[in-house]
DNA sequence: TCGGCCGGTCA
DNA sequence: CGTGACCGGCCGA
């Protein structure tokens, strides 16, 4: 651990000293590496991240405390209220948290030396050496630099947006007659079902639904409530979630500082939350709005670079099907030749329709959906869903074949293993409840997916960052969206830098499929889409 | 104040 | 009865 006051952090000497020791250990370094950078100062020799090597050795765990992994990986315990046992790690109470501190210390050097022997007793200290423990620092400077925002043109849409909630409202306590709360489902379900006596559709675990799949089913029969409660709640959603949401977050720099966390998602992937970047609207145009909110620094374009299809060429290079590989090698579009070859038909009398169930399926499968589910999402009975599965199958063999065999291999060791070593330990796999033991299923059969387009993206996380600092440029990752990075770059980068982000994210892995990258620029993140 | 639940947004 | 996330709001403890 790594004490500095202000004055010794901003001396530069300090500064080369620790950025030329690479042995710094710490238990969540990315806020420690933040609150540097305020300073000025890069942290560059992390050597573990205590917190990070646990989540790479029991991804499930929701809580890495010091405390609570002292206890799970050594003899040691930390003691809580001074009183000293063998064994115990306690400096005694000054009275100023220095014996608390001191011993949290001592707990991560020795938490440290376990937490590695475990990583390479299970075969991941390459995993960690490679990526997760880089991706701290590219993370901290993504945090820190954080992306800047349009404050102006949100206000303006958060205000536009809370007039027509208003409006909508208004119109909704009119139609039903009196005041209620339209944010209710309680409330809503008493109007809809019990004084409108509508008919019920799916019930939720505490009564009957109202979700927008209902409503849309009950909307003929009440149009003057349920259309405008329909609108209602995508106002508000967008207003509260979106507009007063990121407003919340803007920062006194106009840029949004966003946390990206590493040892949350179980399958590898990245979360983001305070505010969550991941889930800004991009379906609806309305909603599209948003992303036009999120700009570059004066001087510099939005570079936007997303992976084509990477889950599904995942899949392809791990069932080694030839079917989908040479659909990809082919640069087909992949939906087309699916639907090609589900429905038996020639590519150019693939119909939308064939294309958009073919999408389907594809997504489907790689999250172990089954004929009930399918069916229920394209509309039809589940026998016929199970025609379309099953023309698929015939269509994909080694598809199947990898989804069984990953489910056994799952079993059979308790958990699942990525291409790049990542475990997921998978207890519901030997559950005595059919129905969780099928879910642990669908996890296995999708963590090998996900998780392995996750390690990729890292790793082209990682390359970029490292390119961008080699090369000397100013352009900055200010943003990652499990598949899609963004980079603000500076006009005169822009010739170098774009080609440059192309190539790493294509070569960050070599599969039997080669990887497509889609890039655009843009003055804002809306229009730097497509 | 907290946590479970509902509903909705994304890849 | 499709995986993985986060969040605003409601509501009862």
């Amino acid at each position: 651990m790594v004490w500095l006051d202000d004055r010794l952090m901003n001396d530069p000497l300090v500064a080369a000293a620790i950025g030329g020791h690479p042995r710094v250990r710490a238990h969540h370094a990315k806020p420690i590496m933040r609150a540097l950078l305020q300073s000025g100062v890069e942290l560059a020799g992390l050597h573990l991240d205590t917190a990070i090597a646990a989540y790479l050795i029991d991804p499930a765990e929701t809580r890495y405390s010091v405390g609570e992994l002292l206890a799970k990986y050594t003899p040691f315990e930390m003691s809580i209220d001074g009183a000293t046992a063998s064994g115990q790690l306690d400096f005694g109470d000054h009275g100023d948290g220095r014996g608390a501190a001191s011993a949290e210390a001592l707990a991560v050097t020795h938490l440290a030396d376990a937490l590695d022997r475990e990583l390479r007793e299970q075969g991941m200290a390459e995993l960690y050496a490679t990526i997760e423990n880089p991706l701290v620092r590219v993370l901290a400077k993504m945090e820190h630099v954080g992306i800047a925002v349009a404050t102006d043109e949100l206000r303006q849409l958060n205000a536009s947006l809370t007039a027509d909630v208003e409006r909508l409202g208004t119109e909704l306590q009119v139609v039903v007659g009196r005041p209620f709360n339209i944010n209710s489902p309680v409330q809503l379900r008493e109007i809809l079902y019990t004084e409108r006596g509508l008919v019920p559709g799916k019930k939720t675990k505490t009564g009957f639904s109202t979700d927008a799949a209902t409503l849309e089913k009950l909307r003929d029969q009440w149009p003057e409530f349920i259309e405008p409660l329909l609108r209602y709640r995508e106002v508000e959603k967008l207003r509260s979630t979106y507009g007063a949401g990121l407003l919340a977050e803007v920062g006194p720099d106009a840029r949004i500082h966003a946390t990206f966390n590493q040892t949350v998602a179980r399958t590898g992937r990245l979360s983001s939350d305070q505010p969550n970047l991941h889930n800004i609207p991009v379906r609806s145009e309305e909603g599209r709005r948003f992303r036009k909110a999120f700009v570059p620094a004066t001087g510099c374009m939005l570079l936007v670079a997303d992976y084509n299809q990477i889950e599904l060429r995942c899949i392809a290079h791990l069932a080694n099907d030839p079917g989908l590989i040479e659909a990809f090698i082919g640069g087909r579009d992949i939906h087309s030749a699916t639907a090609e070859r589900i429905f038996g038909v020639l590519a150019a009398d693939v119909t939308v329709e064939q294309r958009s169930k073919a999408k389907m399926v594809s997504y489907g499968l790689a999250y172990g959906m089954e004929a009930y589910g399918l069916g229920q999402r394209l509309g039809i009975p589940t026998d016929e869903a199970a025609v379309i599965l099953d023309a698929y199958f015939l269509a994909f063999p080694n598809v199947k074949a990898y989804m069984e065999h990953t489910v056994v291999e799952a079993r059979k060791r308790g958990y699942t293993e990525t291409l790049f070593g990542r475990r997921r330990p998978i207890a519901e796999l030997m559950s005595s409840n059919f129905r969780v033991r099928q879910a642990g299923e669908r996890q296995a059969m999708n963590a090998g997916i996900q998780g392995l387009a996750a390690d990729i993206f890292k790793v082209a996380l990682v390359r970029i960052d490292e390119a961008l600092v080699r090369g000397g440029h100013r352009s900055r990752v200010v943003l990652q969206v499990h598949d899609e990075v963004v980079v603000e770059v500076p006009d005169e980068e822009r010739v170098e830098v774009g080609p440059m982000v192309i190539e790493i994210m294509r070569h960050a892995a070599e599969l039997v499929v080669p990887l497509e990258v889609n890039v655009a620029w843009g003055a804002t993140w809306a229009d730097a889409k497509g």
